[in-house]
DNA sequence: AGTTTGGGTGAACATGCGTTCACCGAAACT
DNA sequence: AGTTTCGGTGAACGCATGTTCACCCAAACT
């Protein structure tokens, strides 16, 4: 490979490293990391195929690595909010806060949200698996702020897990929903705007639960 | 292929195609219809790649063919608890029999329910539009369903398609988890016993929701 | 009885796959 | 200046893929 962009030889392999991963991110667009090819994603780049295993044992391993630098920027997102939410009065402005970072946040990451939603189904089991866990660890977070809220304060810890649960999976439907949009304005649109309303009223639904702990 | 049953020319076609759907839905357990190739199902079968052509186009056309499958099976189960519910007092008990109906129903058809889920987010996108058309089908009726209950005669048909749409998801999600459950009962009874209780969160939501038509 | 229909056959093709191996050359060390 | 490290090279391998074609033969028609 050419590499007309100079640098140290430890830049130079970062830098094919994060071209074979936004390539794979590419090509596996409209399939799955099970019908990515090594070779495929070799060429993208403009290396040869054996030139790939300098960076990966395989393509799964790729994939692991893109799961891992999806949910770094997605929780990295996670924390600003909860961080805003210290200082925020109302429900009605968490919700607010909550779905439009999310949408801003689903639109700058496209690509990564796209492949989440799409290997958490299908991708190779391992991959599969470390996807969800991350996801489990994004509801057990959850639960643990809602605990912080006024009103839930004697629920029992299973109430708080079905509760963060429930958000949880609408708002992987509202990921999916949004990269499904394919960047129409309109239908992203109409799409948080479901979503607003099914975040309050799966909030008015807590606040007049009565937990039986 | 010797096939030892008798019968009829159009008898024996049937035998192979439902072969062919058997194996193409067994042989991409574990990755996807993208991943799957039209010689590995013939050799299951035990046909020559080339007679694969006899009964489908390809395999994302065979895809196809099982979403419908899947989706009448599906309808005839949502009929069946429609019909019981005409006659059934309670939420709590439209609850109990919705969750007790869809556990037995995706147990049953395990394998319909595994390929739902995965080929929705990574199969080719005719058949993830397929699948996602049928769902919002359910949606549909769901939320006509929801209309007739007594406390939401003055519903904005906004705010149904939004609860029609909180509802499913989190039963599609229940039915992603049932799968994943991969057949241990106490697992699967955790997962049915969230479900309960996310949809008797989402009611109380409901039941408290004013809509602003 | 004679002909047509159509599911299944088997060879052949070009292409793409993962992986191996010995090798190159410049950056990075000593 | 001399040596090591290491990302990238290119040929080669055995194997799987989708699709084509001419062909077979029993069931289904006339």
């Amino acid at each position: 490979m050419t590499d007309t962009q100079g640098g140290t030889r430890i830049e130079k392999k970062e830098r094919t490293r994060r071209a074979l991963l936004d390539a794979a991110l590419t090509l596996c667009e409209d399939s799955s990391l099970v019908a990515l090819s090594l070779r495929q994603v070799a060429k993208e780049v403009g290396i040869v195929p054996t030139a790939f295993y300098r960076h990966f044992d395989s393509v799964e391993d790729l994939g692991l690595a893109l799961v891992d630098e999806s949910f770094v920027s997605l929780r990295a997102m996670l924390r600003a909010i909860r961080r805003d939410d210290e200082s925020v009065p109302t429900f009605d402005e968490i919700v607010e806060r909550s779905v439009t970072n999310l949408e801003a946040h689903v639109l700058r990451q496209r690509g990564h949200f796209r492949f989440i939603a799409r290997e958490r189904a299908a991708g190779p089991p391992p991959v599969k698996a470390r996807i969800n866990h991350e996801i489990e660890l994004c509801e057990r977070e959850l639960a643990t702020d809602i605990a912080r809220l006024p009103g839930t304060e004697q629920w029992s810890s299973e109430d708080l897990r079905v509760l963060s649960g429930l958000i949880v999976n609408a708002m992987v439907a509202t990921v999916e929903a949004i990269v499904a949009a394919e960047g129409r304005p309109e239908a992203e649109a109409k799409v948080t705007a479901v979503a607003r309303t099914q975040l309050q009223m799966v909030l008015v639904g807590a606040l007049n639960w009565k937990s039986t702990n």
